[in-house]
Formats: structure tokens, C-alpha cells, sequence
DNA sequence: GATAGCCTCCTCCTTCGGTAGGAGGCCAGA
DNA sequence: TCTGGCCTCCTACCGAAGGAGGAGGCTATC
């Protein structure tokens, strides 16, 4: 038997959580919220509460404020923001202001469903999707020190035919077509992209034209070849 | 069948979590590092490494220095931190810098097997005790701007699957992880796939991301289904 | 001359991506 | 009630992508 209270302003989507609760979790009662002030006032009068759901777009409260006013007013209450927000500076805020789980709304109601039974076992639930993906180690917020940009993958370490290669692979080509276009034969295109692929630590050609994407390739190409060129 | 690698300078701790991996994943092979050059190595030699355990105390990286440079040369492995520290500061700062889980050295056995069954399953895992003491607020943190980048004319004529699908698709995914992801059948990303190649008038996926990539498909998203910011 | 790195090309093999075509279930509108 | 759109899943087939492993020619440096 559990408790659980949804902060959502919106109330298909506290029914849509309710409806989840309901089917997956049958033991458990839901309290429902529509602000921040609500939220609350349910925290404060029912002491079995086991978690919180915390919309981050609620009327009287702008992003993670409310999560702060929440923590602060019951630091043992446990809370998990369910947000239509997929930033991972995002996630990574909440956690720091003590948030114990992070709910895209984007979430497939199964997923939902385990997200919410992993966080009332008392564990930790994050989106996999968003913690896992591309995740650059570069840029922004925490300063902590040295902030050297650090750039990302070994652009540095291509050769000149490994560099004209991604950057025709970046635009989308093929490599029959990079072949045509460089008059060479096509597995020796794989050769390149096969090393192009080992030097940027990436698994795939559709992951070394993301990391291409990040950086200006031609202008590297040309500072090598001098101003001449 | 899965392939780890433990990074430590401690031969039993390594010897440890090889016995817990023996005992408990039994189809799984492991990798040992005892520095940060060797794991660099064997990450840069072995390509079906799932998951990386690091831990801070390595003798030629100080901190979280280590898993910068691992996540800088090898941007699409996971790695895991696992540390002595059990400050919700570093925790913090390592999933700042892309670490997809934190193990302290002080789990315990059973809940050790589980976090790593957790991370090979493409979860996130982080130590409830830690994470769920509780924290007090002090940021400030301001989700301004909102800028106006307007989605092209062909993104509207995708159903909000196919958008779903699109969006992991323009992150890199293969069709494999979206069907993880999704929780629907790798058969059924490839109709969705399928479709948006068709609707968006492009011959591969690669040409599908380049044109994602010029549009904010979130926010699409959001504005379609209940924006709750 | 020897060594090393790069570019070029090859074959064999496996996995991934994509199409074609079909099928059942669900739901909203006619 | 029926129709149509959407989501789901399947089999079968084929081409693209990428790894393994080898090979020859080129240039620069020691």
C-alpha cells in the first residue's frame, strides 16, 4: 500500500497517471494537485505520503522553483519531477535540489509504470534515453575549475583523405557516392570510414556525422593546407 | 552475452567484482584495467564493450579527470563510476560529465549485481542511499529563453510516433536501441522509419537526421500533446 | 637501405537498414 | 455498422555498411 500525489495543472494528465496507477499499481492511492500551493498543503497534512510527483510547469510556481519550495518546506518527502522538459541540464539540476527521480512525459506507459515502481522500492529513476544519448562531455553551466572546451572527438588525429571523407559523410553521402565523387574505389572509402570510425571512438557512420556536425570540418581542412588553399 | 571492463588499481578489488560478475552474469565477459592508459586501450581495441566500471582512484588520472578522458575518446561508451566517494556532489559532477551509473565501493554484493544488470540494461543506476538523503536547495536556475525555431512545413505530416521515432532516429539510435526505448518491436521501427523516409521524402536514415537536425522536433512534440512547458 | 605512415585495392563475412506485403487490434468519424 | 487511419508485429528478401586480413606502391625520415 502506497501513496503517491501528482502536481499537474493539467488534469488529463493527472487522469492519464491516475489511469497508469490504477492498472499497475492497484494497491496504491493517488492524491492529486493542480499547484504548487495544493501540492503543498496535501504534503503537509498526510504524513503517509511516499512520493511526489512534481509537474515543473505548474501556474504558480516557474520550473525547478517549485521543486525547491517542495524540498524545502519537507525534506523527507521524496519527490520525482514529470516534466515535458527533456534537457539533461534539466534532469541534472533537479537532481542536485534533491529530486529523487526525473518522468519525461514523453515516457511509454510501460516504461511509466516500472519508473514508478523502481521509485517506490526507494530507488533512483532517470530517463535512459535522454542520461545515455550523445551526452558530450563539453560546455556549460558547472564551472569547477578547468574549463578548457576539451574538444571532443580526434578531429586532430585524421589524415587530410580521412578529413575529405567526413566531410562528404557528414552531408550524407554514400560511399559509392563518396567513391565517385573522389575517384577512388569504394572499399578503400571503407578503409577510410573504417578508420575515420576507430579514431572518433564512434560505432557508426551515423555517429561520426553527429560528432562531425559539432565542428566546422572545411575550415580545419583549409588551415592545414595553409592560407593558401 | 555482454562484455564489461573494470578500471582499478586494486587487483582484489578487480578479482571482487570479477566473482560477482562469474556468480551472477554468468554470459558475460570481463575486461580489467589497472590504470586509465590500459582501459583507454582496451576500450579503443575492443568494440563490444557494453559498459565501463571506472574507478576515481586510478594512479595516472586524478578524479573525475579520468572519466573526462574516457568519455572525450570513447563519446559512445558507457561507463560507470566506481568509487569509494560517496559525496552527492561527485555523483553529481560525473553524471555532469556522462557517466551512465555511480557504484559505491560500499555496496553490498547483491545490490552490486543488480545496478550492473541495471547498467547492461541500458538503465541508469545511481545509490538510493545516497541520492535520497536528503539535500538542501541552494541554486538558481533560470529556464529562460524559448527561442522561435520554426519546425519545416514536412515535419507536420508525421503521426506522433513517427515524431517519437524521428527524434531518438536524429539522436543516433540504431533501430535496435528505439525499439528498447519505445518498448514496441524492432520490426515495428522500421514501418515507423519506413514511413518517415516516405513522408519526408529522403532515401536513408542518414538523410532523415540531417533534416531533423535543422528542426526542434521537441518542442513540436510538446506543442501537440498537452504543452505543460 | 630500412622503417614507418599513408593511400590504394582486394576478398570473405556478418550485421544493419530498408522495402514489400500481409495481418490483427484499436478507435473515431460517417 | 462500416470505413479508414494508426499502431503493432511478422516473414522474406536485398543492398549498404563495416570488420578482418592481406597486399602493393608511395614518400619521408633515420
Amino acid at each position: 500500500m502506497h501513496t503517491l500525489m501528482v502536481a499537474d495543472d493539467h488534469p488529463l494528465f493527472r487522469e492519464a497517471i491516475a489511469a497508469v496507477i490504477e492498472a499497475g499499481l492497484p494497491d496504491s492511492r493517488l492524491l492529486e494537485a493542480e499547484s504548487l500551493d495544493e501540492a503543498l498543503r496535501h504534503a503537509g497534512a498526510c504524513a503517509e505520503l511516499d512520493l511526489a510527483l512534481l509537474d515543473l510547469g505548474l501556474p504558480d510556481a516557474s520550473g525547478l522553483e517549485g521543486l525547491r519550495a517542495l524540498r524545502a518546506a519537507h525534506p523527507w518527502l521524496p519527490v520525482a519531477i514529470l516534466s515535458a522538459d527533456q534537457e539533461r541540464r534539466t534532469i541534472l539540476d533537479a537532481l542536485d535540489l534533491g529530486a529523487v527521480g526525473y518522468i519525461p512525459k514523453s515516457t511509454a506507459r510501460r516504461s511509466l509504470l516500472a519508473a514508478l515502481a523502481q521509485l517506490l522500492e526507494g530507488q533512483v529513476y532517470l530517463p535512459p534515453d535522454i542520461m545515455r544519448r550523445s551526452a558530450v562531455p563539453h560546455l556549460s553551466a558547472a564551472g569547477a575549475g578547468a574549463g578548457a572546451p576539451m574538444p571532443g572527438p580526434r578531429f586532430a588525429a585524421l589524415t587530410d583523405k580521412q578529413l575529405e571523407v567526413l566531410i562528404r559523410l557528414s552531408h550524407g553521402a554514400s560511399n559509392k557516392v563518396i567513391a565517385r565523387e573522389l575517384d577512388i574505389a569504394e572499399t578503400t572509402v571503407k578503409t577510410h570510414v573504417s578508420a575515420i570510425l576507430r579514431k572518433l571512438g564512434v560505432p557508426g557512420r551515423v555517429q561520426a556525422i553527429l560528432a562531425a556536425n559539432d565542428a566546422d570540418l572545411e575550415a580545419l581542412l583549409a588551415e592545414r593546407h595553409g592560407p593558401s588553399r
